[in-house]
Parts: C-alpha cells; structure tokens; sequence
RNA sequence: GGAGGUGGACGGAGGAUCGCCGGUGGGCAGCAACCGCUCACGGGAGGAAAGUCCGGGCUCCGCAGGGCAGGGAGGUUGCUAACGGCGACCCGGGGUGACCCGAGGGAAAGCGCCACAGAAACGACACCGCCGAUGGCCGGUGAUCCGGCCGGCCCGAGAGGACCGGCCGGGGAGGCACAGGUAAGGGUGAAAUCGUGGGGUAAGAGCCCACGCACGACAGCCGGGUGACCGGCGGUGGGGCAAGCCCCUCCUGGAGCAAGCUCGAAUAGGGACGUCGAUUCGGGUGGCCCGCCCGAGGCCUUCGGGCCCGACGUCCGGGUGAGAGUGCUCGAGCGGCGCAGCAAUGCGUCGCCUAGAGGAAUGAUCCUCACCGGCCCGAGGGAAACCGAGGGUCGGGACAGAACCCGGCUUACAGUCCACCUCCGGCA
RNA sequence: CGGGGUGUAGCUCAGUGGCCAGAGCCUGAUCUUUGGGGGAUCAGCGUCGUGGGUUCGAAUCCCACCACCCCGA
C-alpha cells in the first residue's frame, strides 16, 4: 500500500482525493446508493482504487448566492477530512446540498451527514 | 441647533489551535529530477470582485473593385487607448436656495397617426353663421312687412299653436341669398394660425395703428463667443407626434481565454500542391450559350481563377483515445510631491510590487479591545420635566467572492467619518 | 462566455397607444330540483413584475432593474 493512502491523521485534501471529472459524478449519481436528509443528499458508490474515500460536491444556484455556495462546500469538506475514518474505506460520495443548507451552521452540518453516512 | 445639497474616505483591529491555495528556501527517499512526503518563512478577494449594459487591450479568422443592406451614436466643446463614460459650457424643466433632471439634430423631403368631443385635427377646404358692396332674380303694374276674413293641412288629450293658398285693407322701397365675399363668432378639446383697445369695411380679417405676449423659421443686418448660443435692430405669423416609418451627420469586419499557441502513438480514409503519363479534358460545341465550385464569413454585382483519368512525392486539417503544458499576471498599475489647466486630465519625478485557482482557495472553536442598539445602576446639573460623565449586562455587524486584463456605467449595502455649501431659528 | 424568451384576475391565457383591460375555469348568492349533480341569471376577483421617461393619454413605445425559464460553446 503506497503510503499517501496509509495516512488518515491528517486532514489534508488532495486533489486526487476529490471527485473531477463529470464521468465519474455521472457514475456516482447512477449506481450509487442514495440517503437522503432534511438538507443534504449523499450518494455513495463503489470507487475505483481500493482504500482511497473521495469527496464530490454538487451545490446547485438553489442553495443561495457565490458566497453561500462557497461556505457549504467549505463546511461539507471540513465534517469529510475530520471524520472520513467512520466511512467504510474505497467509496465514492457525492454530497448534495438542498435548499436550506445554506442557513445551517457548522456543527449542524456535520451532524446531519455523520447521520446519513449512518 | 434643526432641515437639506454636493464631493470624498472607510467597510472593524489584535491574537490562539486545527485546516485550505499558490510562492521561496531547506530536509527525506532516490542514479537523478521542477514529481511525492515533510519543515520553516513571508503572501492570499471588492467598493462594488456583482449585473454583463458599453468601450478598449490581447488572440485567431477574414480583408480584388463597386453598390446595397444591417447595427450604433445624436446640444456644443474639451479629455481619453476608446466609449453610449467624464469635465466645462449652452438651451429647456424643477426647487425659496445650495443644487438636481433632460435620447437635447430635422415636422416648408415624403408617408403615417391624432380616440372621445367638436363645424373642422391640417385642407384654412367644406358646414352653421355674417354680408351680399359687385353680378343675378323679384319689386311704384305696389314687393318684403302689418291687420282682418275664408279654405286646406299638420302638431296637441284639450286650450291653443305652426304652415300653405285666395281675397280685402294699411303702408310706401326695398326684398331674396343664386353666384360671390368673409374667417369676427360656433357649447368641444391635450391641442383650433396670438391678446386688448382703436381705426377700417357691405360684412370682415395683423388689413392698418398703439401697447403687450409668444415661440419658430430665414438666404436679413450689427455686436460678442472656438462653438452650441446670447444681446440689439428689422421682418414674418407657423398645430403636434420622429422613445411611428423616415431624412441628415458621424461611427462600424467577425468571433471570443472553452480565444489561441506548444507537445503526443498507430491504422485506414479525406483534402491541397507539385511532377510525369495518356490526352486537350464541366455540358451542348464552328462562333456562341448554359451550369457548378473558389476568391467570398451579411447580400448583390463586376472581375479573375478552376472543372477529366491514372501513378509517384510532399504537406495539411478532422474524429477516437487521453490529456498535459502555456496563455496567467508588471499593468492605459498603485501611492506621495511638483507643474499646466476652472475641471475632466496630462506631464515630470521619487517610492512600491499587490491573489493567480481550475468540480475552483478564508472554514471550525474561542479570547481581548473598539463601534452600534436595548435594559439596569449612576458622579453631577436643574424649580421640575429632563439631560447625563462613567460602569454592568444582553444582543448586533451589511451587500457580497477574482476566473485573461483594464476604463466606465448600473444595481445592492449594517454602521460611520471628513470637507465645502444652502435654507430656517436662536444668541452675541 | 454568448444568445433568446416569459411576467396581465386564485389558475390557463387573449389584448391595434384611447370606450369601465377581456375570455374560460374558479368563488359566492339567487332561481330551477324532494336533495345532489347539471343548467340559468347576477356578482366577486387586477399596484397589467418594479422604477423612471416619451406622449394630451402607456398593459402597449423607450431606458434601467428584478424574478423565472430555455438554447449554444
């Protein structure tokens, strides 16, 4: 095992650990398994490299303006390199943000997707 | 002190822990490296970064001649790389005023529209009305007019009234409105060829005169201004709408950083050019006529070039795969000072370097201090109402995120600060 | 980044610069019916997305803004 994916104490975001092109998010959205919550939806399927968990977002113009789409994908990647260890190892999620995701604060966000991840 | 106007500035500050983006310099591993991992240091959104309404830089494509479309601008004059922006000024409108607002060329080039009302909405023609000087018809062989009687007919329930014809009497010179003249008046309307007075006339009219008002045009003259335009004299008396079509003057090639440039394997097919071969080759063919393609990326026209078959060589772009790098931040840059200019702005000089991401960077938890608001305590002032230094506590902090870069415009915005000016009130 | 469209009654839509801005569905009342349904009559319902401007007069013309939808790369 390569030691970049040995590393789970940091809380460091790379590129490759991020979902890119829309290929994959196509393949996410269309074989993956769906819960959703109040404000946010997670999609979650098989990855291609075993042992490497990555993130996708999709925050639609629904959710509010630049700044507000901007602050809930920095607090969904936030709750995902804090507690991605609680995430069963090798899956590709997608978190999609619903309309009142923008009002939600921190700890809030992070509890309702720790639930979903459930 | 109150109410306002204009211009400008700011858009919380400091710190702790875990993290994000890119930069510089080390360390680890390794043959090595600009990759990977890791450590340190110092950077990291805005006044609007927004909307994408204009203008430019930059990049690629296009660019033989002529014409026509299409799009845009619209007081003048400056500024500018350019602009639909900005400054100054002119004109019009609003405000007591500081000041604000204005797509602000042309309606005698033409077409179109102007509801309802009104005689009429541009034709100053017609209609009602007025006149009937002039011409026409009737009239001392007695008209129009007045009175009476008779007959007919109409309206009205009736009383009564209107009209037509005949006769008698009175009276004594005009009558009719056919041609024609006129635009004074005509309840209207947003708007009707200026208002009042006098003269004048058959009746009238800026037809003439006096005073006044208004705006428009001109090829009028004089003076001022670069000019829009302003002042004076003289002349004239005209509907409005061009944010209806249009006309005039001026400007204007198309696309956009997903522009574009560089790098990258193989196969088959496509295109262009050159050489050679057979052969004179778009079609009907003797002249001549007709067609298609290219130059040509708005359209038309003129002009020019080309059109068949095979072989070889060179070059080119498109798709798939599978993307990577670059463009990418030093620039019409920012700040200070000086000079020119009313100003926009320009010139000179000194200093500074200030994000470069790419499914896209600032989040989480908390402390201190300022700021604003509510409540409580409250030195002190005051006759009271009340004002109130300071303190405690609770709450609040907007609009909003670079995506190639600049100059503007427009829109959003908690809470402040500064300068100048105007009006009103008080005191000296 | 570039281009286009829509906004009028509670809903779906008409609407030539000028007459009280209309139609259908809807809602209410009355009549008809034993009652319901259906039918008939009458009524209700509008900042014409917002703010300016042009015009005597604007849903309509012009400008700016707001919201929503669609297309291309």
């Amino acid at each position: 095992m390569p030691d970049h994916l040995s590393r789970t104490g940091s809380e460091r975001l790379r590129r490759r650990e991020r979902l890119r092109s829309s290929k994959d998010f196509r393949r996410v959205n269309r074989t993956g398994r769906r819960s959703s919550g109040r404000h946010f939806v997670i999609v979650s399927a098989k990855g291609r490299e075993p042992g490497l968990t990555r993130l996708g977002l999709a925050v639609s113009r629904r959710v509010g303006n630049a700044v507000q789409r901007n602050r809930v994908k920095r607090r969904v990647r936030s709750w995902f390199r804090r507690e991605r260890g609680n995430v069963p190892e090798g899956l590709d999620l997608v978190v999609i943000a619903r309309r009142g995701a923008a009002d939600r604060s921190g700890s809030e966000v992070a509890a309702e997707l720790r639930g979903l991840v459930e």
